[in-house]
DNA sequence: CGACAATTTGATCTGTCTCAACTATGGTGG
DNA sequence: CCACCATAGTTGAGACAGATCAAATTGTCG
């Protein structure tokens, strides 16, 4: 059982799940000043329209990208765990089009847009490697475009479930069968485009078909074929160099 | 009535509609080495699982991202018009994760992702105006997350035509109230999450409440206010630098 | 224990889909 | 020049997935 991981050290798990580094890449990662939060369960790290000069990496807890739209319908936009960096894109998007909240208790680390353009000028390793990660998140975004565009009710909920699975056994966040995945029904409909009444039906559905199973916040996966099958779930466009943990 | 761009003129209309550049940035441009094809309408350019090693810029005509899900639907990611380079992100991500399709006959210039990373590392303003380039369309498909997701019928329809048009603008392709738009209504509802019939009552909706009209492939803007109303747009997730062109 | 959040269930309603037929439109070849 | 055909658009009727509303049940935590 390792330790659990510093701050840097989930940084590097997760841009080593995508990219190749070399030493002095990872040397240069740990050199990056890290100012350290805590932030309550459903607040707001980023609102929408602000400007941002920090970018932020999640040390624990969930995290997701979220806008509102007219009425006050929420849609979430993208989970994210340990060792992501939700709102990179600020660096060169100053204005934040879209919200960031805490849907657990987290931790993050703010970093200063300045050291990490230093550090990506410095070194073409972590150069490459972060315009990587924002072209995941980019491609993770058109796959939610096709999951709530096109899939019905229990396709969609399979496939964010296939990929939180994916996403957080490459961070070594989830076992070969379990993950933790602390959302509430209701958020699982603001990520599908459903009411949470059905949300509750479909995952009744995704059990009754022993698909999944449900303990408090504990998710088991109980037939991964079946439930990639149903979730029409191709880990392609999450690009990782791996679907395992190191 | 200005003559029409050349192909490194358009993509310098793009990136200075979003990026500020300088005359060596410009010259740079200018050197790019762009090997031009014609393309028939609904001919794929790049299909999803392709290795990639060229980005294309498009000339002229309307090319969109879409990808295919279960029991064969057809989801559409993104329109792209003369100056926007769809697949830019190939530069980091080789495997495509969607396909590129042309809408109607279109003309594009291929360029090699060699040329454009040389063309990157010399030039820092390049290098900036393509990362947001590629941020920006980041920036669209959370907006089309949240249009398919959490919006209404009219308001998915109002919405997409809000944002072709504005881009349209912004690229000098479309008149202060008239933007050429070649789509079919089962291509309206590719990218909206709907069927093509009910895409056909919508629109005739937007007509009924004299907020569009349209005449072949011309669409005319009756109410530009009452529009973006209808359609809950607000173009700051565009991140243009101004609305209208130079 | 009490209070509040989250989940579960039932009943009803509605937006959108599906299927099918019909009309315009434009292109092609005889 | 017109008959023909393919494509896109339009309209109607019925079905169904999922929304909404309402209420009961089950956590969970101070």
């Amino acid at each position: 059982m390792p330790a659990i991981p510093s701050p840097h050290e989930r940084l590097i798990i997760q841009i080593e799940s995508i990219a190749v580094l070399n030493d002095s890449d990872r040397a240069g990662l740990k050199t990056l000043p890290l100012r350290l939060k805590s932030i309550g369960e459903n607040r707001d790290i980023v609102r929408e329209g602000a400007s941002v000069t920090d970018s932020c990496l999640i040390i624990s807890g969930v995290v997701c990208c979220y806008k509102v739209v007219a009425g006050g319908r929420r849609q979430i936009l993208s989970f994210h765990f340990a060792g992501d960096m939700p709102d990179l894109q600020s660096l060169h998007l100053n204005t934040a089009d879209h919200s960031l909240a805490a849907l657990t208790p987290v931790q993050v680390a703010f970093i200063s847009h300045e050291a990490i353009r230093v550090l990506m000028r410095a070194n073409p390793g972590v150069n490459d490697a972060l315009i990587r990660h924002l072209l995941i998140d980019s491609s993770i975004f058109r796959e939610w475009v096709a999951n709530v565009g096109r899939r019905n009710a229990i396709e969609r909920i399979a496939h964010v479930i296939c990929e939180c699975f994916v996403r957080m056994r490459a961070l070594g966040l989830a076992t070969a069968t379990d993950l933790e995945l602390p959302l509430t029904q209701s958020e699982i409909g603001d990520a599908t485009g459903l009411s949470n009444v059905h949300v509750n039906r479909t995952l009744k559905e995704l059990r009754r078909k022993r698909l999944i199973s449900t303990n408090g916040k504990i998710h088991s996966i109980l037939d991964w074929e079946a439930l990639q099958e149903t979730a029409d779930f191709d880990p392609a466009y999450l690009h990782l160099r791996r679907l395992t943990p190191a």
